[in-house]
DNA sequence: ACAAATACTATTTTT
DNA sequence: TAGTATTTGT
């Protein structure tokens, strides 16, 4: 037999289009350069990680790599888009083809084409949390746990105990052990209740997000179809490896060609999401899943001053947990990052506003700003301000579009529509008829099971003068829409002409509720058919507010309001970072355990290192509580930082804006040139 | 069997 | 404070 020799794909000495040895430092050249096998960049923030990813596709590209076989793995789709787009935009479209989005994404697609590996149907729909708490809701009063049982765990507690124990491989006992003790007393009903969800999941056709990994795992199991996925891959790369957990991470060295064509690339301190499951320690582990692991790191800063690395290296330094950074910036020390005391919330807003302001006369666009917060609702009264004073702000984080429970009604219609066994959405659209509650939803449930035509609801037998007509307008609804061949928003507009009243009978503030939904439709315009509507909707939601910039105002680029978590990757000029209490950050239930303390510390450190140019770090010391006010304390992990690394700001009363009645001026900045 | 009213309780971050 | 469990009324 003859033998091969192996030979490096840049050997032919390739003509590169792009100057990658004058746009790239030492570090991140090498790995765009690496040829081959098993990679692990270790990237601190701010040190062209995005930057490196993207030139890699570029540059494998160019070496003659096919698009369509580089798999690019991501924490959210939007990065994924983002590299691409950039990625085309430094070498040609060719960029685009490859093949990318999140662990979930990927693994639905492999689903839907291996679907009868694992004995599923083709049209199984994903359900998110709240659907999937929903069932478990259904399950349990099914199952009488509710009853005269005294503290058993409610629907949200329920499931992330199920969903801890799937995503960190532990026994169900495991995991109610170590962090629900107080309700190991149900733990016989908690099993069982977990193995009728699952029962319950595959009668239905629907998935959670933990099984599409898992399934995709059990998928991968069968010799053949494990073949015939590693084959197309040419190479996989993995972004904010950090945050993956131990499924992930074995996807990853399944997903990984015979040719060991792997990179991962993160940062372990800046890994954030623990409490869904994902191991920081995982990055380290990577080279022993892969022989022959080549590491790089990535130590140079090119984001932020001087000053605002100092803050971030003295937060991580008081983490348990040890890390041996080293990031370095050869920018200027830049100005002391301000720490700003209010009285309370609204003058934290007031002075946040104020500063806006300010920065607008002095021509900082407004995206180039962000205010940073831990929760989604500790930005509430900022809003209120920022509305009363017509400041533009799309907001990232918190309560989803799609998670409104009026999108969510008219989602369900579709729903049945492409999965008629989803009685999750059944059970949703039926109880919304007058007269029809959980009993009666659950009976017609029943009878469609064994009918031929789920949809014609009259012919069920089950039939009262109280819901008699309702039942009727929504059965001709739904043979309409099965019948005709509707794009995604006509059909949304016949759900809306239906569900409008119903709408406005259930809501109190229906008027913004309608006006979502004409938002809804307008949007669903992009989406090619109701099961990608429904899907993409579900794996990538919609932010809430986002929808709501998208009408009206684009003279200016909005300002941007996130939790901290939502804002990972991410870099402002200026950032604000307020509400920097004890409490809320570290969260008041992290204390007492270090690991979670540790947690939350990293994602301080990942607040402050968004910063380029300036950051601001307020708290208010009076928290306007219903019985009565609290004096509260500033975050431990700024708390006693001293004026060399944190300025402390006065506010002086003519700081203070006028009253917003009298504010019609502000905007045309009359008091410009006072400096 | 369903709907409305009342009492209670626990309070985050996201695919 | 809002979402949920329980009780009461139709």
């Amino acid at each position: 037999m003859k033998r091969f020799v192996l030979k490096k794909e840049e050997t032919p000495k390739p003509e590169y289009t792009i100057d990658y040895e004058g746009l790239l430092n030492s570090a991140q050249l090498e790995a765009v350069m690496h040829g081959g096998g098993p990679a692990l960049v270790i990237a601190g923030a701010g040190t062209g990680k995005t930057r490196t990813l993207i030139y890699r596709v570029a540059r494998l590209i160019e070496s003659g790599a096919e698009p369509t076989r580089i798999l690019l793995l991501t924490f959210t789709r939007r990065a994924a888009r983002e590299m691409l787009d950039r990625a085309s935009s430094v070498l040609d479209e060719r960029c685009r083809k490859v093949k990318g989005g999140t662990f979930h994404f990927y693994c639905s697609q492999l689903l839907h084409q291996y679907h009868e590996y694992i004995g599923f149907q083709d049209n199984f729909t994903i359900i998110d949390s709240s659907d999937a708490q929903d069932v478990l809701n259904l399950l349990r009063s099914d199952l009488k746990f509710d009853r005269s049982q005294k503290r058993f765990p409610k629907k949200s507690t329920l499931m992330s105990m199920i969903s801890t124990s799937v995503n960190k491989q532990l026994s169900l006992y495991d995991v109610v052990e170590s962090e629900y003790d107080q309700f190991l007393n149900h733990i016989e009903q908690i099993e069982k209740l977990a193995r009728s969800y699952t029962e319950y999941k595959k009668r239905h056709k629907v998935m959670d997000f933990d099984d599409l990994l898992i399934y995709t795992l059990e998928l991968l199991n069968n010799p053949e179809v494990l073949e015939k996925v590693r084959a197309r891959h040419q190479h996989v790369l993995v972004d904010e490896y950090q945050d993956t957990n131990a499924i992930q991470a074995e996807l990853v060295r399944l997903f990984t060609p015979a040719s060991g064509n792997v990179m991962v690339v993160g940062d372990d301190a800046q890994s954030i999401y623990g409490f869904r499951g994902a191991d920081h320690k995982n990055i380290m582990r990577f080279p022993d899943l892969f022989q022959g692991t080549k590491r790089i790191t990535l130590e140079q800063n090119y984001r932020s001053t001087g000053n605002i690395l100092t803050v971030a290296n003295k937060v991580l330094e008081q983490a348990k947990e040890k890390y041996d950074k080293k990031l370095f910036t050869e920018r200027d020390a830049g100005d002391l990052p301000a720490l700003v005391k209010t009285s309370d919330n609204r003058e934290q807003s007031r002075f946040v506003t104020q500063m806006l302001m300010n920065l607008r006369e002095q021509d900082v666009p407004l995206n180039d700003i962000a205010i940073l917060f831990r929760n989604g609702r500790d930005s509430f009264d900022l809003e209120i301000e920022l509305n009363q004073r017509k400041i533009p702000y799309v907001k990232f984080g918190g309560q989803k579009f799609a998670e409104a429970a009026h999108v969510k009604d008219v989602l369900a219609h579709l729903r049945v529509i492409v999965n008629p066994d989803d009685a999750l959405a059944w059970n949703r659209i039926l109880t919304l008829i007058d007269g029809i509650g959980p009993k009666t939803a659950s009976d017609l449930i029943e009878w469609m099971s064994g009918s031929q035509n789920p949809y014609e609801l009259s012919a069920s037998g089950i039939v009262s003068d109280s819901f008699k007509k309702g039942l009727l307008g929504l059965s001709q609804l739904l043979i309409d829409l099965k019948k005709n061949e509707f794009t995604p928003s006509e059909a949304i507009s016949h759900i809306c002409e239906y569900y409008n009243p119903i709408c406005e009978k259930k809501f109190d503030d229906y008027p913004k509720r309608l006006k979502d939904l004409e938002a809804f439709q307008a949007i669903s315009v992009d989406y090619r058919d109701f099961g990608h509507l429904i899907e993409e909707l579900a794996l990538d939601p919609i932010e809430a507010t986002a929808v709501e910039t998208l009408e009206g105002k684009r003279d200016e680029s909005p300002l941007v309001l996130s939790t901290i978590h939502s804002a990972k990757g991410l870099e402002w000029r200026h950032v604000f970072l307020i509400q920097c209490l004890d409490g809320v950050i570290p969260s008041g239930f992290s204390v007492g355990d270090e690991d979670q303390v540790d947690e939350e510390l990293r994602l301080m450190y990942v607040a402050v290192t968004r910063a380029m140019d300036m950051l601001y770090i307020t708290y208010p010391v009076i928290q306007h509580g219903n019985y009565g006010d609290v004096f509260t304390k500033p975050s431990r992990f700024i708390d006693g930082f001293g004026e060399k690394l944190l300025e402390p700001w006065l506010l002086v009363e003519e700081d203070q804006l006028p009253p917003v009645n009298a504010s019609k001026q502000i905007t045309s900045g009359d008091d410009t040139d006072s400096e």
